[in-house]
DNA sequence: ACATTAATTGTGT
DNA sequence: ACACAATTAATGT
């Protein structure tokens, strides 16, 4: 584990701070698809992302979800540090786009190191910012723009974040992370296709 | 190989 | 939004 938090973050934990969190942590690896926490649950700890990528998804009552955004390698979960300290039940539910690798670290040592290593205080405050600039950015996107364009922004999030442009879902599934039904989705991608910006085919979509 | 069923996608109203 | 048709994949016999 020491391995990979070096590679990652040695640039920004000093040498001490990394063997701390290498004590106390666990390493786990979680295939596609696996949902990590659910909204509800209590909090365990905070991930730090070594590999691979998450999707985090807000909920509301009805059981309608919502795509927030993606959290990949070098990222952690600030969004659930934030609120951790009141309600310790996750407002959020997180499940892997990718097979991921994460180390966990418990709530309780985190306290101790913002008083202990400055670099660990400075991560978390640059990884919340750039976590609020996301959120800031999708909430535009909701507010302001259209379905149309915010198919396509989805889309082009996800052929980045799996590196290829070949991506397997299907218009049932895009429709329910963007808080949409399916039909309309299907005629937007047809619309896209027509417009020889992608290939339609069962269960896959082609970027073009 | 064939029939049946379920899931996904396309289209008209 | 709803209903239905068409297409494709999965499963059993």
């Amino acid at each position: 584990m020491i391995l990979e938090l070096k590679q990652l973050f040695g640039n920004i934990f000093e040498e001490a701070l990394i063997h701390e969190i290498a004590m106390v942590s666990t390493l786990r690896e979680v295939p596609e698809d696996y949902m990590l926490i659910d909204i509800g649950e209590p909090i365990k700890g905070i991930p730090l992302m070594i590999g691979g990528a998450i999707k985090i998804y807000r909920e509301n009552p009805n059981g309608d979800e919502l795509l927030l955004h993606y959290i990949e390698e070098g990222d952690s979960c600030t969004l659930t540090y934030a609120w951790e300290m009141n309600a310790s039940k996750s407002k959020i539910r997180a499940i892997s786009e990718l097979p991921s690798k994460l180390i966990m670290i418990p709530l309780k040592q985190m306290e101790l190191w913002e008083e202990k290593f400055p670099s660990w205080r400075n991560f978390l405050f640059r990884s919340y910012q750039t976590r609020m600039d996301e959120l800031i950015e999708t909430l535009d996107s909701l507010a302001f723009d259209g379905l149309e364009k915010r198919l396509i922004n989805y889309l082009a999030e996800k052929r980045r974040v799996n590196g290829k442009n070949e991506l397997q879902i299907t218009h049932q599934n895009i429709a329910l992370e963007l808080h949409s039904s399916r039909v309309v989705i299907s005629r937007l991608l047809k619309k896209l296709e027509h417009l020889g910006k992608i290939k339609l085919k069962r269960n896959e979509i082609l970027m073009v």
